[in-house]
DNA sequence: TTATTAAGTTACTTTTGGTAAGTCAAAGAT
DNA sequence: ATCTTTGACTTACCAAAAGTAACTTAATAA
């Protein structure tokens, strides 16, 4: 009796390594996670409110999140410039899905961290 | 009147950052997801369902995610050898987010298509 | 005249991931 | 009796992704 094993290869036809490829980079959806709960917001804001990314990078996660979109731009013709990003309609509907991942995470990170630490030694 | 933003730095105290950079790489999700569809298997198995990870990435992140306690590792003292891998009960307990982010990729992996194509006019 | 400002871009470095070959010990093939 | 195969890894080397710091732009303020 042979296993019947759902395969996930990359193809253009999985829609979820589709989805998935593109979210496993290292910023996407915490920049997502970001604009939906604090809404409109400013390129440097964004970059404050997450603290770690660089601007480069910054600039590249919010063009793609743009190109599937997810985020939307408006750029304000004045100087210094003015750029705001927020959620689209599409964006704001993948939301209640980070919020189940981010509500895990602060139910289980003490049980992940004990187990790091086990793992340790 | 200034907007109170909920920042996300990186730092201990936040467990979302805590989590997400952890997913935040190539292949966690990617094999949580098929550890929770197919139940318990071997490495080859792993590797062969996923298709396009390299031996390499498939040992590290499968440690990690042991480390983590999301994931079950069992050696055979076998030749060759034989291991096998499963969810742990924590790691089971990520599977319904997960499917979650699924479901919305397979619901939304055309409209996703169509902006990535209209951005590249 | 010079400094400041916001949102980038660019050249260069570091980190992360991929590739292909090697390891180990037993069982089966020659 | 030696040679090959097998599965789950390592290892050395190479490519891709991300980080760093300096540069750009044009209006306004000092």
């Amino acid at each position: 009796m042979k296993k019947n094993i759902k395969k996930f290869s990359r193809s253009p036809q999985c829609p979820i390594r589709n989805v998935l490829d593109r979210f496993g980079d290292k910023w996407s959806i915490l920049v997502i996670l970001v604009l939906g709960e604090n809404g409109t917001m400013r390129f440097n804001e964004i970059n404050k409110t997450i603290g770690d990314v660089s601007q480069k990078m910054l600039t590249v996660t919010l063009r793609t999140l743009e190109a599937d979109g997810l985020v939307a731009r408006q750029v304000f013709p004045e100087i210094p410039p003015r750029v705001e990003y927020q959620l689209t309609h599409l964006g704001m509907s993948l939301m209640p899905h980070i919020h189940s991942l981010t509500t895990w995470a602060d139910q289980n990170i003490n049980e992940i961290k004990t187990s790091r630490e086990k793992f340790m030694v």
